[in-house]
DNA sequence: TGCTCACTTGTTTTT
DNA sequence: CAAGTGAGCA
């Protein structure tokens, strides 16, 4: 009803993008042209234009920016009809529909799903299984082969008959790998688990085999959009080209300099193939409605160097703002402190903190950070890296999760079934896998089956019993408590509370901390759905999700903070001043990626700027625990001299040693680094690390200050003590529970000692 | 059986 | 500088 009043908030390249609906069409969007308004509004538009809401697909690349999408649409065209909309990740759209189909691919519906730590996990196993050299077979390497076959559309049987990459994979001392994916495959197959791939390469099969079954769903989605078209890989591609082939109303959007994940086989050649295509309308959008006139030329500067690309000329009618200023620190903490400080200046300004965002390359990059905001009280929220979802406490009960749902998820039963430690050491589970192994089943099935015929104690039985027991009482309740009371009961009944409840130590106050995030974490999901309308709200919903969550998809909207992340999860993003740092060669440009992706990641982080955009570098910096001396990023002199001020004068040293050096060939990188370091290189006091020797003495003789001894009740604090050996001492502090309570004593003659009770031979002295 | 200590090992980027 | 893996002691 309301249609002229947004269309009215369009531009003509806009309104045109959004009123074309007659067939398949590209929208190349530059950087900050207000492509999400597009997508958003078209949405819209179809909805007062006869398309049922469950009838458009919108495919994005991050969660967050589904739910944001939705939000929009939502405000427009009402939530009752925003909500049926389907929208989300590739990957999170497909594990919906896989969960529907999951029996006709020889999977259940319950199947759980591996992160990238957890494939790893089983590569391991299967290179020790086939006996191969652990150094050649990394799991992080055999892992990226394979996860690129499988975005490539090779299954096991296509990778082994191909000639070239056998022939690669053998020139690379690899020669096995495609036994291993093979393996791999029939592993997590039996296991009822996808991992991330699968969850597109399975559903293309799907298709694949099924015809009636993609006819239908290629029936049933009469309009289908797809966001950042440009970071699709092949299995996306022909997953979209499938979906449409029946009404063929497709709409891409994307923007080929900002193609930034051909690591993930992401190609760019999808998006400028089909911008070649006969019957497909292109849309350009051009101005940026974003960024500063200089930050906007900025960008267009460096872009330029790149030969592969769509010409397009991005502009902005916004203010003409200030140039990039480039600013030099001497090493890494400094320029954190230089970061920080300015922040912090700015903010007095009147910026609040979230109007800030510091970019770097690599996830290692953000410790400095850290260390200075925290120590200068400025707020700061990181995502990714070691974030909240792959916290080990996390994990862990994610873990107990999965195992509930399927509980043929060995890796889930591995990381669980002694923890808490719970009596089934290493030798037990060893015992379990062999057997497992041998009959070709999983874990779980062996604990169901019968214990006795493998050579276990007795206590040993009993303990797994117990185990199998809990998991059960558990399982009882699958689809009788919701995922909220469920996920209690887990967290509570599992023992993991009461190992942590045991003593107030920061550690465990903070995993007590997280396990209530969590709880929340599943409430809020739990009360979202209940509005969407859903009535039965069970565990395995909630894992499904979960597992495709990462931390910028949890909404932590308090206090405002500064940003903290890497350029690529910054992608979709914007903000009022942003700092791009470690501007440094080898390190931006990163060694050992191509150039014009990194150009265009680096396009993107400028692009990513309102007002201000910083760009920083340091002379040396830490990397490896070693001092390396660093120059200046080639890209900051790529963007024309008028957009930007600062420090990149730098004389080059050639000696042949050109470039800061972490490769395989240490000695050259330490002959590297001896050259430059030198004495002269004046180091900051706290770099210095203390001799192993001293801190060892000052963890275990200093006992740690808290102890609040009587929330256990205990009655040996304080007491004096014979013990057998070390003769009479003091009990200064008693922790844990059960067999794991030890006690800390200051003997008179043999010092400070922690005694595990279960162990120790001692008498209490009156 | 399990934790602590020492050792090796390795760094892009993410759903 | 991590984080993860393998040998001694309680």
């Amino acid at each position: 009803m309301a249609e002229s009043s947004y269309l009215d908030e369009l531009n003509e390249s806009q309104r045109k993008a959004v009123l074309y609906n007659d067939g398949p069409m590209l929208v190349i969007a530059g950087a900050g042209s207000g492509k999400t308004r597009v997508l958003t509004y078209k949405i819209a538009y179809l909805l007062d234009h006869g398309y049922e809401p469950w009838s458009v697909l919108a495919l994005t690349f991050t969660n967050k920016a589904a739910r944001e999408m939705k939000e929009r649409i939502a405000r427009q065209v009402g939530i009752d009809r925003a909500r049926y909309l389907w929208m989300g990740t590739f990957h999170s759209i497909f594990s919906r529909i896989l969960r529907m189909e999951a029996e006709k691919i020889g999977f259940t519906s319950s199947f759980t799903i591996y992160d990238s730590a957890d494939s790893k996990s089983l590569i391991d196993e299967i290179v020790r299984e086939m006996e191969l050299d652990i150094k050649d077979y990394r799991s992080n390497r055999v892992l990226s082969l394979i996860s690129n076959a499988k975005n490539r559309l090779l299954s096991p049987e296509d990778y082994a008959k191909d000639k070239e990459q056998r022939r690669i994979d053998s020139s690379h001392s690899v020669p096995k790998v495609y036994e291993i994916y093979s393996q791999y495959c029939i592993r997590c197959h039996q296991r009822n688990v996808m991992d991330f791939d699968d969850l597109l390469v399975y559903t293309y099969q799907l298709f694949e085999t099924h015809p009636e079954i993609c006819d239908y769903y290629a029936s049933y989605f009469r309009y289908i959009l797809v966001d950042e078209y440009q970071d699709t890989n092949l299995v996306q591609h022909k997953l979209v080209l499938k979906l449409s082939s029946k009404h063929r109303h497709l709409c891409v959007v994307g923007d080929d300099a900002q193609s930034i994940y051909s690591f993930r086989g992401a190609n760019i050649d999808f998006i400028l193939s089909f911008a070649r295509e006969r019957n497909v309308r292109v849309f350009k959008l051009e101005q940026n409605y974003r960024s500063t006139q200089t930050i906007v030329n900025a960008s267009n500067s460096l872009i330029n160097k790149n030969e592969n690309q769509i010409r397009k000329n991005v502009f902005s009618e916004n203010d003409k703002g200030e140039p990039l200023s480039i600013l030099r620190a001497f090493n890494d903490i400094d320029e954190s402190e230089i970061v920080a400080n300015t922040i912090i200046e700015l903010h007095h300004k009147g910026y609040a903190y979230n109007d800030f965002a510091v970019l770097y390359r690599t996830n290692a990059q953000s410790t400095c950070f850290e260390n200075t905001f925290r120590k200068k009280g400025v707020p700061y929220q990181i995502f990714g890296g070691t974030s909240f979802y792959q916290s080990k406490e996390i994990k862990n009960i994610i873990a107990y999760f999965r195992l509930v749902v399927n509980s043929d998820d060995d890796e889930a039963f591995r990381r669980i079934v002694n923890y808490p430690t719970r009596g089934i050491g290493d030798t037990t589970f060893v015992k379990l896998k062999n057997v497992a192994k041998q009959k070709n089943v999983s874990l779980w099935k062996i604990l169901c089956g019968d214990l006795n015929e493998m050579k276990l104690t007795k206590t040993n039985i009993t303990n797994l019993h117990r185990f199998r027991e809990l998991i059960e009482s558990f399982k009882r309740d699958l689809t009788v408590k919701d995922a909220e009371e469920l996920g209690h009961d887990i967290i509570c009944n599992s023992g993991i509370i009461g190992n942590l409840n045991r003593g107030l130590t920061p550690e465990n106050l903070s995993q007590l901390a997280k396990i209530d995030n969590l709880l929340n974490d599943i409430k809020r999901f739990c009360e979202k759905k209940r509005n969407d309308g859903s009535s039965n709200i069970f565990l395995a919903d909630y894992l499904m999700e979960a597992a495709l969550l990462t931390d910028a998809d949890r909404d932590d909207n308090d206090v405002p903070k500064v940003m903290l992340m890497t350029v690529h999860s910054a992608k979709g993003l914007e903000f009022s001043n942003v700092f791009v740092v470690g501007m440094e060669d080898g390190l931006f440009p990163d060694v050992t990626s191509e150039v014009e992706e990194e150009r265009r990641l680096f396009y993107v982080a400028i692009t990513r700027a309102e007002t201000h955009c910083y760009l920083t570098y340091a002379k040396c910096r830490y990397r490896y625990g070693e001092l390396i001396r660093c120059h200046p990023s080639p890209f900051l002199k790529e963007i024309d001299s008028c957009f930007r001020k600062g420090v990149i004068e730098e004389q080059v040293y050639n000696s042949g040693i050109s470039q800061p050096h972490w490769g395989k060939d240490k000695e050259l990188s330490l002959s590297g680094c001896s050259m430059f370091d030198g004495g002269e290189m004046p180091q900051e006091p706290h770099r210095f690390v203390a001799p192993r020797k001293l801190r060892k003495i000052d963890s275990s003789s200093v006992p740690a200050s808290s102890s609040v001894g009587q929330m256990s009740g205990d009655s040996l604090e304080g007491k004096h003590i014979e013990h057998e050996r070390f003769g009479r001492g003091v009990v200064e502090k008693v922790e844990g529970a059960g067999d794991n309570r030890k006690a800390t004593v200051r003997f008179e003659n043999a010092g400070v000692k922690q005694l595990l009770l279960k162990f120790a031979r001692f008498k209490v002295c009156e």
